[in-house]
DNA sequence: TAAAATATTTGATGTAAGTCAAATGTTATT
DNA sequence: AATAACATTTGACTTACATCAAATATTTTA
């Protein structure tokens, strides 16, 4: 997986200067104060966020509980992925977890210039595929993975984690109560 | 998600007679009979499946026992996603429930295909999203419905399931031991 | 059609993780 | 610096589902 991350980091830099302004042409740094949202619940996806600096969030609200599904980092891309597809409204929230400065880049004029350029259609698909491989990965943890280790994983994986972000969003994200979280980090 | 199935579906039906004869001449229809495998253990997944007729099922090996990660029905594609996107070797099994036609496409050719051919690209793109969106609502089922309504939940959608699949792989499916589900069963 | 193989049900018991409630620690606000 | 707001820990108790074992039902095979 790592390796698709770096094979579509790849593609980007090999784009001729035309794709790559087309590109430029339809994105926008935008910077998100801690706590602000990028997406807020109703509102259809119409940008992806690629993040340049910060820590990021997407989650979504059941029985008036948060469930934190994805937690994003430097150089990954932000989509609240339904919403964003079918243009619907979304479910899923995206919040800033710290302050942060992204690439935004347009749902409709991403659409407009895929149409005209092969290579950016390329690119989507890689990076639906990355996210997709992500998503399988994440769910085969679940599946395989009892609370200590699907934790012990994520501090593997990324153990800034812990430092910035705090308890209830980390214990949200693996799917168990802040309680049981606590209870295995006292238990290391 | 239905109505993306069917934009899939009409986006085919609206394809030029050439890109039509370029998937033909990249597919084969292929049989297979109850309890054959489409894609083995290891083995690299070189193909996806087009279900013409018949019921398949994806599942993995977690310490001697099988997770069933998909259950596949008419017009739908079946594939291990990872060892096919990677052209790695395969964790997840395919296995035909029934006697089973397919009508099989291979990976390179497909990929060469698309080279030429931005619709094809398109297609692709499009197949991998609707696979994104539905594995994102099998992950949120997960997450928010408990054992019995996720029964309730499969039962719904395909309600034929119950009659053809027996209940070890089902259960493997809803992620619950047998007995749960047995006893799930037993109350309505 | 009888025996063997498989699938399903039922019962008794165990356990990982949840819930509720209260205590303690830490950070932000005036 | 004191207060308020929020985050984390700890304890007592509950619960959904798992596991193990045995009984019954159904399908396959000789």
């Amino acid at each position: 997986m790592k390796d698709y991350f770096n094979k579509i980091d790849n593609f980007i830099k090999s784009l001729d200067k035309e794709t790559l302004d087309l590109l430029d042409n339809i994105s926008t740094i935008r910077e998100f104060k801690k706590n602000d949202y990028l997406l807020k619940h109703g509102s259809i996806c119409q940008n992806s966020f690629l993040i340049k600096q910060g820590t990021v969030r997407k989650y979504h609200l059941f029985n008036g509980k948060e469930i934190t599904t994805q937690l994003l980092f430097e150089n990954e891309i932000a989509v609240a992925f339904n919403s964003y597809t079918l243009q619907v409204p979304s479910n899923e929230i995206i919040q800033a977890l710290s302050n942060t400065i992204v690439l935004q880049t347009n749902y409709t004029l991403f659409q407009k210039a895929k149409k005209n350029n092969p290579k950016l259609l390329q690119l989507d698909l890689m990076i639906t595929e990355y996210y997709t491989l992500w998503l399988e990965n994440r769910f085969i943890e679940f599946q395989t993975l009892n609370a200590t280790q699907r934790y012990l994983h994520l501090l593997q994986k990324h153990h800034k984690v812990i430092k910035t972000v705090p308890l209830t969003i980390i214990a949200s994200y693996l799917g168990i109560s802040l309680e049981t979280l606590s209870r295995i980090r006292a238990n290391i």
